[in-house]
DNA sequence: CGGTTTTAAA
């Protein structure tokens, strides 16, 4: 039928304006409509049919051309509603600001304008919101009282969700939700599962969106009986299960170490979509399990899917977990060819390439980046940290605060820890100082950690315990062990004695922990100690696990223990090490036996510190590289003093840059078991 | 009438 006929009847018309999303009709439709000077009413609903279709240039003008008549805010709320759900919250609020006298805003509005406050993270702005939504006679409506929880519960304003939704006269699903979701967002799952169980009380039935709160909120109190209990909740009624659900399910499964369970849930799915493989993904790499991740990275590829950012994400963890960097580099160089480069996967990819020892790669990179945000400017300074960089660090966290960019608690976790690596006393007491007095950081435990570490670790063992001593907090296990090092490595065995005994008396778990008090209990001749605690480590199943290195020497992997005779180079590597040692004592080192942890001669000890596996593995990379080169190893436990101090002088002798990563992350290395990796 | 809540990853 020809438009024309429909101008005759305007009910008609809306319902074609309502349906329509053609913008070539539209436009002849708005032709129609201003030659027959059409009313306000047809023309916001063509605003908002404008709106829909996506040509928000022609919303806004029709919108304002409509303006005058007050039932026009339907036209403006499919504004605002198009612009959100683009992904301009900004420019939302900002048509909301600008909405002409006579629109007067009514309860869409207002829950629109609150959302968009919600996506921006604008607490200030939707309080200004809220007041004005108040004063219009919306201060017990639903949906502007659920959107404002939202906004809330959303950026950590807990406490103010909670009053308002205690004040709501009524509460429906949406409101529960929102609810839940917040109060696992603020780190309260317990609160949220509880929030649930309210929920039902109150007689409400769960649908999709509560569950999957609650199966986040699941996968956080890391119980998954209860987990699985919803699950089984989920199956016994019949709820829908979508992909969301079922990969929230994965995910849950996947994070508290069920990986099978999580692989079946995963097996089962009907649809599944690039997230799913991504939990997966990450599960698998977070549970050490970095070898069947970039597996079923490879197996998703194969299944048609294109990795998005996320998967990308997920496999460059998996990447950095058993220093994978040939994969690694291909999935930058796939980045750079088919991604835009956001702040997210840059992070990644330059902690690959940090985890990885390549720090000239990872150097590049950031500096290719525009736009830095704070956590890759933290990447990098941590990336400089682990190197052994505590200067460039600083540098960098200079020029970050140059951009204007404010440091967090993170950044200086990883500042401090650089210094400290890097023995940098002074710089790294004065940026302790200036964090809490001039950026106002509350120091928490990775600082302390931090600081004591940097004063313990240079000497200064009296003021690292004057600092312990003076802390508001209880100290925790981590920071006595950071100045227990620091005793022994600094022969205070006094103090070191006392703090053996209070570390012990905290009941540690660890095996490292159990070992260093062992060893310092070692170093202070104690040996009825020693035995006592070596019974507890017994006891408590955990057994020592063997030193470990690994070098990589021409895409193979080779593995060293302390006393392992099984390489087959073994003989030579054994003259190396004389040979290095001879070299090293005319230098002038002197082999420290205290870290020798057995009642042993002196001359034995020294030849034990000889094969420290660590030792081995250089003496290796040395017979089969030369100058010049670069020899990075990976080692499963802290690098003793003796071997510290070792490896200056070797690095001198045989003008190479030797490099000793920490790999508590390798799962090749657990319960000692030490494999080559499939990808070498 | 519509509008509110919705999975992973540094």
């Amino acid at each position: 039928m020809p438009l024309l006929f429909y101008l005759d009847d305007p009910r008609r018309l809306r319902g074609l304006l309502s349906s329509c999303a053609a913008p070539r009709t539209l436009a002849r439709l708005h032709a129609l409509l201003i030659v027959s000077s059409a009313s306000h009413q047809l023309l916001s609903s063509l605003a908002a049919a404008y709106a829909r279709a996506g040509d928000l240039v022609a919303a806004e003008s029709t919108a304002t051309a409509a303006a005058t008549a007050s039932s026009s805010i339907a036209a403006w709320n499919a504004i605002i509603a198009a612009h959100s759900r683009r992904g301009s919250p900004a420019a939302a609020l900002r048509v909301f600001r600008a909405l002409p006298p006579a629109a007067r805003p009514d309860s869409t509005t207002f829950t629109l304008a609150l959302s968009a406050c919600a996506r921006l993270g604008d607490l200030h702005a939707g309080e200004a919101i809220k007041d004005r939504a108040c004063e219009a006679g919306y201060k017990d409506d639903i949906f502007v009282c659920s959107s404002l929880l939202h906004l809330y519960a959303r950026w950590g304003a807990m406490g103010d969700a909670v009053k308002v939704f205690d004040r709501m006269p009524r509460r429906d699903r949406v409101t529960w939700s929102t609810m839940v979701a917040g109060l696992v967002s603020a780190g309260d799952p317990l609160e949220a599962i509880d929030m649930y169980r309210r929920m039902r009380e109150d007689g409400v039935e769960g649908d999709d969106v509560v569950m999957l709160g609650v199966i986040q909120a699941c996968s956080a109190t890391r119980d998954v009986r209860i987990g699985a209990s919803v699950h089984g909740h989920l199956l016994r009624h019949g709820m829908r299960m979508d992909v969301v659900t079922t990969t929230s399910l994965v995910d849950m499964y996947a994070k508290n170490g069920l990986l099978d369970v999580a692989h079946r849930v995963f097996g089962l799915m009907v649809h599944r979509n690039v997230v799913s493989w991504s939990v997966l993904i990450s599960g698998l790499s977070q549970n050490g399990h970095a070898d069947e991740a970039l597996h079923m990275f490879r197996k998703m590829q194969t299944s048609g899917l294109l990795p998005d950012s996320g998967a990308l994400v997920s496999a460059l963890l998996a990447c950095s977990d058993i220093g994978y960097v040939k994969l690694g580099r291909s999935i930058h160089c796939f980045i750079l060819r088919r991604l835009e480069f956001t702040c997210i996967l840059a992070t990644a990819v330059i902690d690959m390439y940090s985890k990885c020892g390549s720090l000239t790669s990872a150097q590049m990179l950031f500096n290719r980046i525009g736009g830095k945000d704070l956590i890759l400017w933290n990447a990098m300074i941590a990336c400089c940290g682990a190197h052994g960089r505590g200067q460039d660090a600083l540098t960098l966290f200079q020029e970050m605060n140059k951009t204007g960019i404010r440091p967090d608690h993170a950044t200086f976790a990883s500042l401090l820890s650089a210094l400290s690596h890097s023995g940098l006393v002074e710089e790294g007491k004065l940026w302790f100082h200036r964090m809490v007095n001039y950026f106002k950081i509350k120091p928490v435990e990775k600082h302390y950690v931090c600081l004591v570490d940097l004063l313990a670790r240079s000497g200064l063992v009296e003021e690292a315990n004057a600092i312990v001593k003076s802390m508001e907090a209880v100290p925790t296990v981590a920071i006595w062990v950071a100045l227990l090092s620091g005793c022994l490595n600094n022969k205070k065995l006094e103090l070191g004695e006392s703090i053996a005994d209070h570390v012990l008396q905290l009941q540690p778990d660890d095996v490292g922990v159990l070992a260093l008090v062992s060893n310092l209990y070692a170093a202070a001749k104690k040996w009825d100690k020693v035995s006592e605690v070596r019974k507890l480590m017994k006891d408590t199943g955990s057994k020592k696990v063997p030193g470990c290195s690994l070098i990589d020497i021409s895409r193979t992997r080779h593995t060293f223990m302390m006393e392992d005779q099984s390489h087959p180079q073994h003989h030579e590597i054994l003259k190396m090490v004389a040979k290095l040692d001879f070299e090293m004592r005319k230098m002038g080192y002197v082999p420290r036996t205290e870290f020798v942890y057995h009642d042993l001669e002196e001359e034995v000890k020294e030849q034990l510190l000889s094969y420290h596996s660590e030792r081995l593995a250089i003496a290796f990379g040395l017979l089969n590289t030369s100058p010049g080169t670069r020899l990075v190893i990976i080692k499963n436990l802290r690098v003793c003093g003796d071997c510290h101090d070792a490896i200056k002088y070797i690095s001198r002798i045989a003008e190479r840059e030797i490099v000793v990563r920490d790999a508590k992350r390798f799962h090749h290395f657990k319960d000692g078991a030490c494999s080559c990796g499939d990808y070498w």
